[in-house]
RNA sequence: GAGACUGUAGCUCAGUUGGUUUAGAGCAUUACCUUGACAGGGUAGGGGUCGGGGGUUCGAAUCCCUCCAGUCUCACCA
């Protein structure tokens, strides 16, 4: 039989994938078994896989198919997201590139368009994911903006509408003059560029003098100065007479000054033109220059609009003159200052961006040609002080690059008090549990009573789910159908001739955040029917990045707990819990060598497919995997071409997986070629065999437990390392090296036979980490029945194991490892026949008492004769030290005898060092008394070791004197 | 500006509630080996005052304080 000597992912993971796909076996239906569910974060419809979907998926599918081979009944729903802002934005493009403007068509051709753009593009990225070899049921394939999942959302925005938890307010928006229309945040390009900082002064509107510690001084002063004067007159020194009185004219003037300068107040902006939009001014409660300021008001120049002057912790001291106007129409902060004071609101602008009827001057000019007008009119009329160049940043719409304008808007919103409280809660009491831990305190931080805002869950898009609320003038029914809506209208308004054409719907979408928040019940039409939600809910673990944990997973939290009583029962959540998950894995951020986060705008990332091509999807989830910590950020190891500067699709991470398929196929070449007879053709083989069996059973459960507490802790990467270096040292290294019969011999059946067990072991446990080449070798190993497969196999359970067997085999494995490190040193052969001897004590004799260990140590140390000694001194020999006993290698060659004693001098001192660090620790009266009794036994272990070893050493180096 | 996280070998990371060890892994690196399952291999090495400085403790990479550096989140200065 001919195997080729390398493993071709290409060859195969199409071929199982497709195999998996018809058997069905990433298809989950309720039965008896105990459930164990995922729901997948849905990307963007439009999108295309990219690092950070690989890491999660990767993480998903490895903890879906370990349950699966658990015998849990493993359900991964997939699904894509409608992504309101990224889609419309793209679809938009798309038009216009067909000359299409989106202004020129109406909602539903828009509808139109961006549905066939989701038919063509939206998708790709689930076909990719099969490529990498996630096993979600595909069956139950969900998109955000399906009906039955629109109707989810109209649902919950009536009933929450019902509950009082909806509102309509204003709210200050990012307003494209331009396209007029609301922008996102995300929509807006924030750029630094060069501007004017005008200082404009304002009138103080007080009829009585303001009285200042300055003005009191001058008038004290001046007090004293006038009463000298009639002294002064009624002498006769001139001189000092004329002094005095110049003197007080200069008082005077300082007085009269400083009033004039009390009587004004000057603040520094960059839009004087929103200066006629001014109500107020505001200043630091902590500054003393304004002080005196309080309970005044002041003038708005050219229109003379008396305005308070109020005290605001917002204002820097530092900044301009530490005076601030206060336009709350058109400043987000300066709207958060105007509702903290009560202060009106004046809107100078119309939606076009010209000033509006409030503004009272230059009505109808655009905002830029007001703003030369009104610094004209301000120089004129005395109250600009200075301009001053200045570099601020602007934002601009990124479709139009129009300036941006804050601009208050009626939008929806959803109060956030209670749910935010029960959704902290939900983490806090341990019901939703986050892996990394800390990541509660970032979730506190948005979550808090004083920190948590309202959600504005409207959008001014229309791709999306349409708000379902219903105007009648100012009046709004909200319903889950027009139909209802018409019914509530009449009964208010006790109008029975109004018809829906009566009705005018909410121009606006709902946030798609508000669609995902559902996700985790939605995806089980759990607001229709609870039959399978019953099943599946609470979802065991959510993966995910921590960069969403405000905007989908605490939601996810809130509708959680918001629903799932009404929908499952009163009964189920008592038992169940409410929780939409139990944990909550954070996956870090991928980056690159640099630091920076991976995005295709930096065009930092390599191609996730091209690495797929390259490295096989089991290649590159072992070097996802192998890089992942929970919470941790994933530096991915792509280096950069140093000429271009681009980044290459390469990752020697990924290469590490590669050559373990590699090093797989080969261990595995090497047993399918063995020749197999019924009995163990040597007396070694037949002692051997036994003793590595028992060694690798009782291993295998140690690696068992190992890995099962990584798993539990979601140490994914070091469960995935504990499995790979275990296979390569001791199943691949040691293992198959103990049961290889020479070059040319056959093996015996039962050992071949529980090789080929323990390699299937292996494959099992393998197969959630990298599931493709596990399936291959699992087929490889056996002739396989229809549906014996090794993504249904069964994960075995970890047994109880031997410690001190195990110790005596490594203790062994150590020994070994030294004579070729001696032969490595003296330049001796490998595998030359040599003598050994070792000097019998009751440790080695209990060591070699295990059957078949001499041996081992025997054929794999390459050792012509062994024999037990009393002596301390074998010539031609050199001697070696493990644990506390001493051995001897026969020397071919002459020995170095300076060398030897360096050799033995340097590991000398170190054994000093390290004796000496332990009795400065036994010698310590407070260690000995307050360490745990354990922790002094052992130490004082470690001391009778040394000390034995010291023994040793200073015997070997006195034998060679 | 407020807060969070991170700083351990050349690189990427472990170090599990302070105590098997004067610090571990993988990769990279060095030397040697290699017709025998695997050069996508084997064997053996080298490499770290655990970011700096204080403190608590019998004992600190681990706990506390402080400083420095990096990353990120939120708020962004009229």
């Amino acid at each position: 039989m001919s195997i080729s000597t390398r493993y071709s992912a290409e060859d195969t993971e199409g071929k199982w994938y497709q195999k998996w796909l018809e058997k069905k076996y990433f298809h989950s239906t309720p039965d008896e078994r105990e459930a164990f569910t995922i729901v997948i974060p849905p990307p963007n419809v439009t999108g295309v896989l990219h690092m950070g979907h690989m890491l999660n998926i990767t993480i998903q599918d490895a903890l879906i198919r370990k349950a699966r081979l658990e015998g849990k009944n493993a359900c991964w729903v997939p699904g894509t997201d409608h992504a309101s802002i990224a889609t419309e934005a793209k679809v938009v493009k798309m038009l216009r590139e067909k000359g299409i403007k989106k202004s020129d068509i109406s909602r539903d051709e828009f509808m139109k368009y961006a549905f066939e753009w989701k038919d063509k593009y939206g998708g790709i990225i689930l076909e990719q994911l099969k490529k990498l070899g996630a096993s979600c049921d595909w069956d139950r394939t969900r998109f955000t903006m399906e009906d039955k999942l629109s109707k989810a959302v109209v649902k919950v925005f009536v009933d929450l509408h019902k509950k009082g938890k909806i509102y309509r307010g204003l709210r200050m928006t990012n307003w494209d003059p331009e396209a007029q229309t609301v922008l996102s945040n995300e929509e807006v390009i924030h750029g630094e560029e060069n501007s004017h900082l005008h200082y404009v002064r304002y009138q103080i509107d007080s009829d009585e003098e303001i009285e200042t510690i300055e003005t009191e001084r001058l008038k004290r002063e001046l007090a004293i100065f006038e009463r000298n004067i009639k002294n002064l007159k009624r002498g006769n020194d001139k001189k000092l007479l004329k002094s005095n009185l110049t003197k007080i004219e200069h008082l005077k003037t300082q007085l009269a000054a400083e009033q004039d300068k009390l009587n004004w107040v000057t603040i520094a902006t960059t839009r004087p033109e929103t200066i006629l939009g001014d109500t107020a001014i505001a200043v630091n409660p902590k500054d003393p220059r304004y002080a005196h300021l309080k309970g005044k008001r002041a003038f708005v120049p050219l229109i003379n609009r008396s305005i308070p002057i109020i005290f605001d912790r917002y204002v820097e001291t530092d900044f301009g003159t530490g005076a601030l106007k206060v336009t709350p129409a058109h400043d987000m902060n300066d709207n958060e200052i105007g509702e903290r004071h009560k202060l009106e609101t004046i809107d100078v602008f119309n939606a076009n961006g010209t000033m509006s009827e409030a503004a009272q001057m230059y009505i109808g000019e655009d905002r830029f040609e007001a703003k030369k007008l009104i610094i004209k009119d301000l120089k004129v009329s005395g109250n600009l002080v200075k301009i001053e160049p200045y570099k601020n940043k602007v934002g601009r719409s990124e479709r139009t690059n129009a300036v941006v304008e804050p601009r208050l808007t009626l939008q929806w919103f959803m109060d956030m008090k209670d749910v935010s409280k029960v959704a902290l809660d939900a983490v806090k009491d341990g019901e939703v549990t986050f892996f990394p831990e800390h990541f509660i305190n970032m979730y506190r931080n948005w979550l808090a009573e004083d920190k948590v805002k309202d959600w504005c869950i409207s959008r001014q898009l229309w791709w999306g789910q349409r708000i379902p609320a219903y105007f009648l003038g100012e009046d709004f029914f909200v319903a889950e159908t027009p139909e209802e809506a018409l019914a509530q209208a009449k009964e208010k308004t006790g109008n029975n001739a109004l018809t829906i054409n009566d009705l005018q719907q909410d121009e606006d979408v709902v946030d798609t955040w508000f669609s995902s928040w559902l996700w985790p019940i939605s995806v089980f039409d759990g607001f229709e029917t609870q039959e399978e939600l019953k099943y599946y809910y609470p979802t065991n673990v959510l993966v995910t990045g921590w960069d969403i944990i405000y905007l989908w997973v605490a939601r996810m939290v809130m509708a959680g707990y918001e629903w799932s009583e009404e929908l499952l029962g009163t009964e189920f959540v008592e038992k169940k819990g409410k929780q939409p998950f139990n944990d909550v894995y954070f996956t870090g951020m991928v980056r690159d060598l640099n630091r920076k986060k991976m995005s295709k705008q930096w065009g930092n990332s390599p191609n996730a497919l091209a690495l797929i091509e390259k490295y096989g999807a089991d290649g590159v989830r072992f070097g996802m995997l192998s890089s992942a910590s929970a919470g941790n950020d994933i530096i991915f190891d792509a280096p950069f071409d140093k000429k271009t500067k681009s980044v290459l699709n390469e990752s020697k991470l990924c290469e590490q997986g590669s050559k373990f398929c590699n090093k797989m196929w080969n261990a595995l070449r090497m047993l399918k070629l063995l020749e197999k007879v019924d009995n163990p053709t040597t007396v070694e083989a037949e002692k051997i065999n036994p003793l590595a069996k028992t060694w690798m059973d009782n291993k295998f459960n140690q690696l068992l437990e190992t890995m099962e507490v990584n798993y539990k802790s979601y140490r994914l990467g070091d469960a995935l390392m504990n499995l790979y270096n275990f296979m390569w040292n001791d199943f691949f290294s040691e293992y198959l090296e103990m049961i290889k019969p020479d070059y040319g011999a056959p093996i015996d059946e039962a050992s071949y036979d529980e090789a080929i067990g323990f390699f299937e072991k292996f494959m099992t446990i393998l197969h959630p980490f990298m599931p493709f080449v596990t399936e291959e070798l699992w087929h490889q190993l056996r002739d396989r029945k229809d549906g014996d497969d090794c993504i249904i196999s069964s994960y075995p359970k970890a047994e109880s194991y031997d410690k001190s067997f195990i110790k005596k085999v490594d203790t062994a494995i150590e020994i070994i490892s030294k004579i070729r490190s001696i032969r490595k040193e003296k330049g001796m052969k490998d595998k030359e026949p040599l003598k050994f001897y070792i000097k019998k004590t009751k440790t080695v004799e209990d060591l070699f008492n295990l059957d078949g260990l001499e041996e081992m140590l025997v054929r794999r140390s390459f050792i012509s004769e062994l024999k037990y000694i009393d002596t301390d001194e074998v010539e031609g020999t050199i001697s070696f030290i493990s644990g506390t006993d001493k051995f001897f290698l026969e020397s071919t060659i002459k020995i170095d005898v300076a060398a030897e004693k360096e050799k033995i001098t340097t590991e000398l001192e170190y054994t000093q060092g390290f004796i000496k660090s332990v009795e400065k620790k036994l010698s310590n009266e407070r260690f000995v008394q307050n360490a745990p009794a354990a922790v002094v036994e052992k130490e004082k272990q470690k001391l009778a070791d040394g000390q034995a070893r010291i023994k040793i050493l200073e015997e070997s180096l006195a034998q060679l004197n």
